[in-house]
DNA sequence: TAGCTATCGGACACTGTGTCTGATTTACGG
DNA sequence: CCGTAAATCAGACACAGTGTCCGATAGCTA
């Protein structure tokens, strides 16, 4: 039993790196595709592994999927947490998440609209996908509740039930995701983005 | 040859009758439980014919999917007129116009769920619902931007680029109807949308 | 070298779509 | 009231995709 332990070790190692292999395709494909008219065949393919190979990795469809969601949540929230700490201004912050999240959807724009919708649904792939975005909804959300009370707090914004307001931002930044998922050509991100912070900061009103 | 004409009148008539109730099922069932996973196997059931003849109104799936968007579109610039005229302040206007259209959610959300999203996407049911929705869109931009335009010479709004303010209020929109969409139990309808303009208007800024 | 394990490739059952056909019903004109 | 024409039916078909299973094989390890 020499080197058992270390033996295991390297085929945990070896095996994630198998996982990760295909769902860097399958993040590939959907995100060009959608999840729909991408094939399990097809992925297995373009991973260079067998169909079946990928169903021992992966116990279905639904599993893939969620792991790719995952994949690139964790990328998100990576890229807002490096922004977060070097900006305290909640106008600025607010920004820097909106542009991030933005740049997911630039990232991977046919998925990300299949993502959307399938919230709550349980169509095909919505229902795991819907419950996996449901906890990331609740993340974002988080964020936005700090980011609210501590700009209410410092009187930058005005004094208004938190709640409702990150309901109202929080649907201002889906529908921009979900719109800028659709266009064939998303102009600048960082311009965008501070249309949107000025938007949700001063309105239309005269 | 005699009353050949109206002969054919009649069977139009009754053809679209039974168009109409294939619809009606079938908007029904969409609107509750997505498109994905409600099969023409179980629409013509539910409506009393024989699949095969379903596909003698419907060429396939996507023109009967077609045909649910295009009865529930008509029945929102139905609505959305009816209002319109008795209304002219732009603001009112605005809350009509987003009351109407979260009610178009509230009557099938799981429809409404994948119609917002497979906006261009070529997938499974993406593909013709995108461009139908598209369409949608433009006949709604054009509304809004009516609107706001009324609204920067009435001076209840500031001016700003009125293309960039449809972009930013649609997108206020969008997200309000699929987060809605999303919701087991959304709140009333009036009270979301005056909320929603008033943060359309005013913002978060102190 | 022998054995273990991951992978392969392909067959399988199942579900849903869209097409087609031949039988049956319905309605209308004579 | 009967015959014809159209609408509808039930069901078979080909096709595609998913998920399961299994025997063969190749590569590593003892």
């Amino acid at each position: 039993m020499t080197g058992r332990r270390t033996s295991d070790d390297l085929k945990e190692v070896i095996r994630d790196f198998r996982r990760d292999q295909v769902i860097d395709v399958a993040r590939r494909l959907f995100g060009e595709r959608g999840t729909i008219d991408v094939s399990m065949d097809e992925i297995a393919s373009e991973a260079g592994v067998a169909r079946s190979t990928v169903y021992v990795y992966f116990a279905n469809r639904s599993e893939l999927l969620r792991a790719c969601l995952q994949g690139m949540y964790s990328q998100l929230l990576e890229a807002i947490a490096s922004t977060w700490e070097e900006e305290a201004e909640p106008s600025r912050r607010l920004g820097h998440l909106v542009e991030e999240m933005l740049a997911v959807v630039d990232e991977s724009p046919a998925f990300f609209r299949l993502a959307l919708i399938t919230q709550g649904t349980q169509a095909r792939d919505g229902e795991v996908v819907g419950a996996e975005l449901a906890l990331i909804g609740l993340d974002i959300a988080r964020l936005l509740h700090d980011l609210l009370v501590e700009g209410i707090a410092q009187g930058t914004f005005r004094t208004l039930d938190p709640d409702l307001a990150i309901g109202l931002v929080g649907q201002q930044i889906y529908g921009a995701m979900a719109v800028r998922a659709a266009e064939p050509m998303p102009r600048d991100r960082s311009t965008v983005s501070a249309e949107i912070v000025e938007f949700i900061l001063h309105g239309l009103a005269a």
